[in-house]
DNA sequence: AGCCAGGCTACCG
DNA sequence: CGGTAGCATGGC
């Protein structure tokens, strides 16, 4: 299977897809410059937790409750009562969950020096699996990290332990986090409309 | 009207 | 170890 060759003819078939998306910018193909901000990159983070087993629609409504009462950062989540932050994120589901683990990232971020995590930091945080803590490393922080997902498995028939699957595409490629970026947006992209037509 | 979304934790055998 | 119930809302 040459992953190189999926990941040009994908590209061809959808065009660049510009993850991550943000609430003021959405989409941005052709730039890698974001995030620019320490602000944009807390975002992408806590957006990446709000999409686990969510749909995007989703998220950004959350994203969008979250902003209104000014708490799209840190500081901000950890001081708000239990309610007002469940409510936020209310539409993206799993909200009891979901304000747990905010709160708990929030704190590890509040933490943070200048110097980027390591994967297995991003691991021992509770509510951060792998691939939510390679979507934070790829996105976030530009880290060459693939992204596996269930579109990944699905597409590429692929039943292996993730870290397996990983490597094989990190393996595959160049190591070059922009590759990374839209090859896993992609295989989202594939994924969603090839259900959308099956149904 | 179901089925499922850009998963994770806890617990089971 | 691998397998899976539970978590929750909204879109299609």
């Amino acid at each position: 299977m040459d992953l190189l060759e999926s990941y040009r003819s994908l590209l061809k078939k959808h065009g660049k897809q510009g993850w991550w998306p943000l609430l003021e910018t959405g989409y941005h193909p052709n730039n890698y410059a974001i995030p620019r901000t320490d602000a944009e990159r807390f975002v992408i983070c806590i957006g990446a937790i709000l999409t686990q087993n969510t749909a995007w629609k989703n998220v950004e409504k959350a994203l969008a409750n979250l902003q209104k009462i000014k708490a799209l950062n840190a500081k901000a989540v950890l001081l708000l009562d239990d309610a007002t932050l469940k409510n936020a994120i209310k539409p993206a589901g799993y909200f009891n969950q979901k304000a747990k683990k905010l709160r708990e990232f929030a704190k590890f971020y509040l933490g943070l020096e200048d110097k980027i995590p390591s994967r297995s930091e991003f691991l021992s945080i509770w509510g951060i699996g792998r691939e939510t803590a390679d979507s934070i490393l790829l996105y976030a922080y530009k880290q060459p990290i693939f992204v596996v997902d269930a579109y990944t498995r699905r597409l590429f028939s692929l039943d292996a332990d993730y870290d397996e699957i990983r490597l094989l595409f990190e393996a595959a490629l160049p190591r070059d986090y922009r590759i990374y970026q839209e090859f896993h947006a992609l295989i989202v992209e594939e994924g969603k409309r090839s259900r959308a037509k099956t149904k």
